[in-house]
DNA sequence: ACGCATTAAATCGCACACAATTAAATTGTG
DNA sequence: CACAATTTAATTGTGTGCGATTTAATGCGT
């Protein structure tokens, strides 16, 4: 018996089979249920995440903030200006190795913490599940992720 | 008890309890290990999406595609143009119905289902879970994708 | 039949992602 | 100490995603 729905030969290479596009076409899903929120603060998502991470610490690398989300400086420096641009945070070479930036917080970077703490709570909610649903699930993506990523970087 | 780890006041903003997070940096790291296969055929992930929904059903058109994606014509139409010119699929307008632009695959499109076969099978081992699993985290995640999507509907 | 709402694609602008390369600073090794 | 290997950001180019708008075709109510 074939686990995924039906029996053809070809049932891998059905979309309705494809765990993949289920975390791709809900990544998506992601992104666009928390827009108007985050638009209210003049944030993206990815901009959220990194704000996130900053507000755990304050002056940390673009190296560091791209391991924690598995981003690169090439996603990240364009990133980091913006949110520059737009107040949040500062960018400055770190005195003691100079191949590195700390990017720290503005008043108005800290403040806007504050006015995001309602959105995990909302967003919550519109996943339409518990906590411990939440929390199961997180956990295998997070498994499987790092499965992932293990096979990519095993390939080089 | 706060069900998510930790039990600070502030522990739903922390990265590492957020199920988005899980589900964004998920999807990134399937891009990068489906990459290096996809590009021996010349496709890209969301260009392979496209083309398995062409490979269950010639002729579709492009509101059809993405619906089944849940793309829409601002992210399908250049990504159409793009597997047009690699050779791989036709575009051309409904003679019934002039709104539509119909889909269909070339002899190159449908020859490129079978080299894409084995594809499912490694990604699927990389995963590093049974069937089984992959089944239920797929069915998880499309309730979720669903549920999001609905409550994103309904705030317009 | 007329006109107006609806629908389907295309277009435009902005912001990611990421591969690949470059440049500069630091580390490590003889 | 010299100098090659490594590390960190930045840069460049391609390809998405998606909001917003535009254009064209169809449907629908009177």
């Amino acid at each position: 018996m074939n686990p995924t729905s039906g029996n053809a030969p070809d049932s891998l290479l059905k979309l309705e089979n494809f765990l993949c596009f289920a975390i791709y076409s809900t990544a998506n899903a992601v992104t666009r249920a928390y827009q108007p929120r985050l638009a209210a603060l003049g944030l993206t998502y990815p901009q959220y995440l990194v704000m996130v991470v900053l507000w755990e610490r304050e002056n940390q690398t673009v190296k560091s903030i791209g391991d924690k989300l598995s981003l690169d400086s090439g996603t990240l420096t364009p990133l980091l200006k913006r949110l520059e641009s737009a107040g949040l945070i500062t960018r400055r070479r770190d005195t003691a190795d100079e191949r590195q930036v700390l990017i720290g917080l503005t008043d108005e970077g800290r403040a806007t913490r504050k006015r995001a703490e309602a959105i995990p709570i909302a967003i919550g909610q519109a996943f339409g599940c518990t906590l411990g649903e939440a929390k199961d699930l997180r956990a295998e993506l997070m498994t499987v992720r790092d499965n992932l990523i293990a096979g990519i970087d095993k390939a080089k």
